[in-house]
DNA sequence: CAATATACCTGGATGC
DNA sequence: TGCATCCAGGTATATT
C-alpha cells in the first residue's frame, strides 16, 4: 500500500538503474488504470528520451527526461515498479513497459489498476507542473508543513483529525496506515475535530509524521513486494507497526488492547488509554 | 461550502 | 470443492 515512504524507496531504488537511460520502446498491456494511458503522448515525447532523474511530489513519482519532458507515475494501491531484464516473463497485470538503452525494462505491474500515467510534454512542462502541484497538498518534509499552516488548514472545521492528514489536496503522502501510525506516537484521538487542536498538538504531529515516516524510509518502506532494485536486493522491509492491524492486541506502551473502528470507510486503530476521546 | 458516500479494480480471506 | 461475500485503500466524483 503505496504511501510517501514506499513512494520515497521506489524512488531511491529506481535512481540508479534508470539515470541516464534511454527509453528505446513503450509497450502497454491495452488496459486503462485509473485513467487512461496517454499513448500518443507516451509515443511523442517520452519514447527516444533519455531519463535524467526521478523526483516525487506527494505519491507521485517524475522521471525528468533530458529533453525536459515528464513521465508522471502514481502506483494507486497495488502498484509496483521493477526493472529486470528484458527476457524475463512477462507477469500478469503488467500494464506499461518502457524498454531501457542496456536490454532493461522498467515494468509498471498494478493489479488492481487504481495506479496512472501522465505525461508532461516539454513545451507543457511548467504550466502542467504549476497546475500539478498546485492541487497537491504540504509536504511533511517542506519547510510549509508548520504549526501555523496546520492551524490555518484546520480552522473551523469540524473534520476528524485522521481524515484530515489523510486528505491529499491539504497534506502529502500520509495514507490510511501511517495516518493510524502517527496519531498513535503523537497520542491523539483519530476522531478528534481538525480545528480544536493546538498548535503545540500540531507540532507534535509534525514532528512524530516525521519520525515515523523517515522511519518507515530508512525501514524501506512498509509493503512486502518483489520489487528488486538494481543492486539485486529486496526493496521492502515489514516495518513494525505500532497500532495497524493489530485489533485486540496489547498496546505496546501501556497494555490495553487495541481498537479497531471505521471511521469514513477506513479502517481506524487506536489505544483507548494513550489516545483519550476528545472531551465534547 | 463541508462532510460523507460511492465508483473504480482484483485478489485474498472467510463463510456456507 | 465451489461459489458468494466482504475487505483492503488512493483518488475523483457524486450526494447530502
Amino acid at each position: 500500500m503505496p504511501e510517501l515512504p514506499e513512494v520515497e524507496v521506489t524512488r531511491r531504488g529506481l535512481l540508479e538503474p534508470l539515470s541516464g537511460r534511454t527509453i528505446c520502446r513503450i509497450t502497454w498491456s491495452g488496459h486503462r488504470l485509473r485513467t487512461e494511458i496517454p499513448r500518443q503522448l507516451l509515443a511523442e515525447h517520452i519514447a527516444g528520451q533519455q531519463i535524467r532523474t526521478i523526483d516525487r511530489r506527494a505519491k507521485y513519482l517524475l522521471l525528468r527526461m533530458a529533453g525536459n519532458a515528464t513521465l508522471l507515475i502514481h502506483l494507486g494501491m497495488t502498484g509496483k515498479l521493477g526493472v529486470m531484464a528484458e527476457a524475463t516473463a512477462r507477469h500478469k497485470h503488467d500494464h506499461l513497459v518502457l524498454l531501457l538503452d542496456n536490454g532493461m525494462e522498467l515494468r509498471f505491474n498494478d493489479s488492481r489498476r487504481f495506479g496512472a500515467i501522465a505525461v508532461w510534454p516539454a513545451e507543457h512542462a511548467l504550466a502542467c507542473e504549476r497546475e500539478f502541484s498546485g492541487k497537491e497538498g504540504l509536504e511533511p518534509f517542506g519547510d510549509q508543513f508548520t504549526p501555523k499552516n496546520l492551524l490555518r488548514l484546520a480552522r473551523n472545521r469540524q473534520v476528524a483529525v485522521k481524515s484530515l492528514l489523510m486528505n491529499a489536496r491539504l497534506i502529502a503522502g500520509i495514507g490510511n496506515i501511517y495516518a493510524n501510525e502517527l496519531l498513535f506516537a503523537a497520542r491523539i484521538h483519530p476522531l478528534t475535530p481538525a480545528g480544536r487542536l493546538s498548535a503545540r498538538q500540531w507540532q507534535r504531529i509534525i514532528a512524530e509524521a516525521r519520525q515515523v515516516l523517515q522511519t518507515a524510509i530508512e525501514a524501506g518502506g512498509s509493503t512486502i513486494a518483489d520489487f528488486l532494485g538494481a543492486s539485486g536486493h529486496p526493496g521492502y522491509f515489514q516495518l513494525q507497526f505500532k497500532v495497524y492491524g493489530r485489533k485486540g492486541l496489547p498496546c505496546l506502551e501501556c497494555g490495553r488492547p487495541l481498537i479497531k473502528t471505521s471511521q469514513a470507510g477506513r479502517a481506524t486503530y487506536h489505544c483507548p488509554l494513550c489516545q483519550p476521546t476528545p472531551r465534547p
